[in-house]
RNA sequence: GGGGCCGUAGCACAAUUGGUUAGUGUACCGGACUGUCGAUCCGGGGGUUGCGGGUUCGAGUCCCGUCGGCCUCGCCA
């Protein structure tokens, strides 16, 4: 019989049918139970357990297996039996292999991290260790699983863009220094001293020249770079999205696209989480929500449309107050006094104000006034500030009941807002109002076009390179401030997951729209030139947007931390600690690169020989 | 760069709120056990309590500094 080397069969493949069958099996020794004269052992691959039996009828085999450490690898060859009593909670709990052979291709030394987990303890070591010992950490379930639904997750993303008629393309990795944001990353040209190379923080120029190259649907798993600090939902230096462009395409093109992706998500991921609730997404099509809308409702952009709270705005209630905060916000241009009730958070008085204003204050809003309604006489830091007409008409407005806790937000109508929006998210998640297996995506549209800087100049809000609605006639004819971009966001439970836009493909427009920020001419040809000499020879309308991949990936598995959807993520300070990344150079690559190391007062650097 | 939390055995955690020789689980080493299955039972080794100062009769515990990690804000399509 012609026998593979390592394996004959996976270590989640058999089952009843193949009871009596000689066998090879190939994995790790997962764990061991003793028995003496008996040895059980359960071997682990990626694909499941089985559990192998060592007894009296082979003893140097049961007497070597007992010596073994965790995790060592070993092929074993043997007989599958029948389980007098099965185990229900292994796939092939119904046999097990009667060891008739034992290879040890590779004996493990003592672990620094464990990978079977004791029992009652979390498999989350800290995070410096399981990052040093990543492949360890890989090796236990729920990471392993991770990685495996990751998969499913960007393949299902290739599928579906290449059904609908997109193409995959690549764009350069070495490029130069493009016009978003963000730090770049530089890399130094040995063929051209003192040049540089940067890493694209987004194939945003690439694409849209392959739109001007007349490709129709663009799309690509893009890497990204920005040397920016991390955040919980975001990976410090390097990550990816599904950056996507169509040409000849209005905005619901783009949504649409994005839109029936997700839809598919859910049913495709749920096989792999079978302990788990399947998802559900809370509407569909996904509400197009204008940014004002959300602003107004919500306190924040990304919304998380998993419960309500909404904001009321009490503008008019209180126009005319006494109260100078108030009085100063409303005397503004635009200037709003919200409100939030908070049924209930009154009825302990003031304990639950101080502890709100606490946090953000702490997130560095100036503070958090507030009323507590009761059945009699209003309390709280706003008592004497408001007259009692005042205080009646708020509660008209908000609706506010017997202790209920109403906190207002006051000055422009989005610091009004955010504030509030804060406050509304930390309540929520103290109070669990957000169902977790619901999944509430929404497109934001609309945003601003150009909005006032600090100094009271018109600035872009956001992209320069969106299109105005309105186009020319809009940029000419209306006040700039009141201008909205073909500019929006989708994003899911109170996350961003991409920004997007139809792109300004039209020199004229561009040059006007910069003109009204106040960029020349000449300004915007040195900035932008190639952009623009591509655009006047024929590009078409086109648009898009570039959700981060990492991100969906957390979503769909409820994971709270980019590091637990990335195989080998770097750590907050964008270090590798598994591979000591970055790393000092020898003197001689920095020779070669025409570079000298200038370090920052204080900072010890070396230079290898 | 700012703020918060944390740092005790290979790993995860405890230690009466300043008081005896720093414990428990797991891992590791040795022993017992013929159906275990996150095995069980018995025994053993393992610690400069991140590091440096200080207060105190006495510091894992309090104070100052420093290093490291995480969270958060700034920053960031």
């Amino acid at each position: 019989m012609s026998q593979h080397p390592y394996r004959t069969h996976t270590c989640n493949q058999l089952r009843a049918e193949h009871v009596g069958q000689r066998v090879r099996l190939g994995g790790w020794l997962y764990r061991k139970r003793d028995q003496k004269h008996q040895v059980f052992v359960d071997l682990r691959d990626h694909h499941g357990v089985t559990q192998v039996v060592f007894d009296e009828s082979t003893p140097a085999l049961t007497e070597r297996v007992r010596d073994l450490r965790v995790e060592s690898i070993l092929i074993i060859d043997g007989e599958v039996v029948r389980r007098e009593k099965p185990n229900d909670k292994l796939a092939t709990g119904e046999i097990e292999l009667k060891a008739l052979a034992l290879t040890v291709d590779s004996e493990a030394a003592e672990l620094p991290i464990q990978v079977a987990i004791p029992k009652g303890e979390s498999d989350r070591d800290g995070e410096e260790l399981r990052l040093r010992w990543r492949f360890l950490d890989l090796r236990r379930e729920r990471l392993h699983r991770n990685i495996v639904v990751r998969d499913v997750i960007i393949r299902a993303m290739r599928d579906h863009m290449h059904a609908e008629g997109f193409v995959e393309f690549q764009t350069p990795i070495l490029t130069n220094s493009s016009p978003e944001g963000a730090r770049d990353y530089l890399v130094p040209s040995r063929v051209h001293p003192g040049k540089f190379f940067a890493l694209p923080q987004a194939p945003q120029q690439w694409k849209q020249l392959l739109m001007a190259s007349g490709f129709d649907r663009y799309f690509q798993i893009a890497p990204c770079f920005r040397d920016e600090d991390a955040r919980a939902d975001r990976a410090p230096g390097e990550f990816y999205q599904l950056d996507l462009e169509l040409a000849f395409a209005t905005q619901e093109d783009v949504f649409g696209v994005i839109e029936r992706l997700y839809q598919k998500m859910p049913d495709l991921v749920a096989p792999h989480l079978p302990d788990r609730p399947k998802k559900r997404i809370q509407q569909f099509p996904f509400p197009r929500l204008p940014y004002w809308e959300v602003v107004d409702r919500f306190g924040t952009d990304k919304p998380d449309l998993r419960f309500g709270l909404e904001l009321t705005d009490v503008s008019e209630a209180v126009r005319g107050t006494g109260f100078g905060l108030f009085a100063d916000a409303l005397g503004k241009r635009d200037g709003r006094v919200k409100a939030l009730r908070l049924p209930g958070l009154g009825k302990d008085g003031k304990g639950a104000a101080r502890r709100l204003e606490k946090a953000v204050k702490e997130k560095g809003y100036g503070g958090l006034p507030h009323l507590i309604y009761t059945a009699g006489e209003v309390d709280g830091s706003l008592k004497k500030a408001l007259t009692a007409d005042e205080v009646a008409r708020i509660k008209a407005a908000t609706g506010a009941e017997a202790d209920d806790l109403v906190v207002f937000g006051f000055g422009s109508r989005l610091q009004a807002a955010k504030v509030l929006g804060e406050v509304r998210l930390l309540v929520g998640r103290e109070q669990n109002l957000a169902d977790p297996t619901l999944l509430a995506f929404c497109f934001v549209v609309d945003f601003p076009f150009y909005e006032l800087d600090d100094e009271g100049k018109v600035q872009f809000s956001h992209n320069p390179f969106s299109m105005p609605q309105g186009g020319m006639d809009a940029l000419n004819g209306m006040d700039p401030l009141e201008i909205k971009a073909y500019q929006y966001d989708i994003c899911c439970n109170g996350v961003e997951l991409s920004s997007g836009a139809i792109r300004n493909h039209r020199p004229d427009v561009m040059y006007r729209a910069f003109e009204l920020a106040g960029y020349s001419k000449a300004d915007v040809d040195r900035e932008f030139g190639h952009m623009i000499q591509a655009f006047r020879y024929g590009t078409p309308p086109h648009g898009g947007m570039a959700p981060g991949v990492d991100r969906s990936i957390m979503i769909f598995l409820d994971e709270p931390n980019i590091r637990e959807v990335v195989a080998f993520p770097k750590n907050q300070k964008c270090q590798d600690l598994l591979v000591n990344a970055p790393s000092f150079v020898r003197k001689k690559q920095l020779d070669e690169l025409h570079i000298r190391i200038v370090p920052p007062e204080g900072v010890d650097v070396q230079i290898l020989p």
